[in-house]
DNA sequence: TGTACATCAGTGAACGCGCGTTCACTGATGTAC
DNA sequence: TGTACATCAGTGAACGCGCGTTCACTGATGTAC
């Protein structure tokens, strides 16, 4: 059962989640093509499986990595959560494009299964926000941002998310969630032409401070 | 030919790139099968036709919306080139999953066909911020960036493009542009969740304004 | 005006391949009495 | 301690399917003289 996830893993670098094939893998793991049924169902299955499995890894390494830095250190826990996610993406580029690049064709991920384990990144982004909003330690402040149907939508996630924090900075929050992956993609997807950026963990320690400066963190 | 290309981007949003396939497009064409090769060659080469003619079709909804803004308004020019980005690709999803997406495995675009017309965009947003650099019209400036790699692939950069903007400027306009199209990415591949995000235009419109902000823009 | 020839778009059969999924089955292992 | 039975992992054949690519070909259209 592991064995199935592990070895769908290794045939995702190599093939892509599109043309993910059982067969192959009952082949990698010795066994007859119809022996994997006995433990997954079918194709989408092994899928969801392996969407649930992505990103529980990629919360455990988020997770990990902000053991080690102190509550009261927004920025900090800021950084430590891009750098967990670029780590892991470089490491895992296939899984990563699963859970984040192109929507597999003629698959839906379960909500119900995956929406747990796939939000819990940005549940810590949010809890950084909160933090840092509780502590006064963000120079965003002030009232509804407009237009109010904005506003709708900022409120609405206040509520889902037991938050406080105020609407502009859940939208800037936001920003730096969709930018931060944004980044990550840039350079997992070889968007960056070949030979302009060799450095790229250079550039990514700058875009993550210019991040905290955006969704305002004072410290 | 040109009909090999449009059923294909149609292939495209069906069933998606890795399963592109030669003998449907030429069912759909009422041709049988061998036909297309007198057109195609083969699969991959059908693949860099298509990210050739979409790449340039979001290179001319660029231009086109550049076309109605001022030169000097350079906030302007940022924002329209963001807003015919979306807008692209929220009516070409699929294209736009193939030029930005997941790699497809197995194919690698020909650098030597794909490359100019998939450096369209970036340009014309390195040329906004060199146009508001030269008009003193960014509150960026001074020199080197650290650490000094990074700074070196910054000349690079500069030199390539021939422009003059400082360090600081150009780091700033690669997080804005991978910004942008993380913003975008998540939009059309539904990494907002179903129900939070109900006015996706609002919340666009918006972040535009922090990235305008975020390469430091003043007018 | 007519004929011979070249070009060219498209045909149809074939190659060898891999896929997801179903189904009746075998044979080893564990369990109850 | 021995036997009958249930469980269960895995087998092997089969279903119907679609794929990329090659190759010799047909038949219509255009061109040269």
């Amino acid at each position: 059962m592991r064995d199935i996830v592990r070895i769908g893993r290794q045939h995702l670098a190599t093939d892509g989640a599109a043309a993910l094939s059982l067969r192959a893998i009952a082949r990698d793991l010795g066994l007859v093509s119809s022996a994997v049924y006995r433990y997954v169902g079918s194709r989408d299955e092994l899928l969801t499986l392996l969407v649930i499995d992505g990103y529980d890894e990629l919360g455990d390494a988020v997770d990990e990595a902000l053991g080690s830095v102190a509550a009261a250190n927004h920025a900090g826990r800021l950084r430590a959560i891009g750098r967990a996610v670029r780590t892991w993406a470089l490491a895992e580029p296939a899984t990563y494009a699963l859970l984040f690049g192109s929507p597999v064709p003629g698959y839906q991920a379960p909500a119900e299964r995956t929406t747990g384990p796939g939000t819990r990144v940005i549940r810590r982004l949010v809890q950084v926000w909160e933090d840092a909003w509780l502590a006064g330690a963000t120079s965003h402040d002030g009232g509804p941002v407009s237009p109010r149907r904005l506003s709708r939508d900022l409120a609405r996630i206040r509520r889902e998310q037991g938050i406080t924090a105020p609407d502009e900075l859940i939208a800037r929050g936001v920003l730096v969630w969709a930018a931060l992956f944004g980044c990550i993609s840039f350079e997992v997807f070889g968007q960056y032409g070949a030979d302009t950026i060799t450095q790229p963990q250079d550039l990514f320690e700058h875009q993550l401070t210019v991040l905290v400066e955006t969704v305002g963190l004072t410290r």
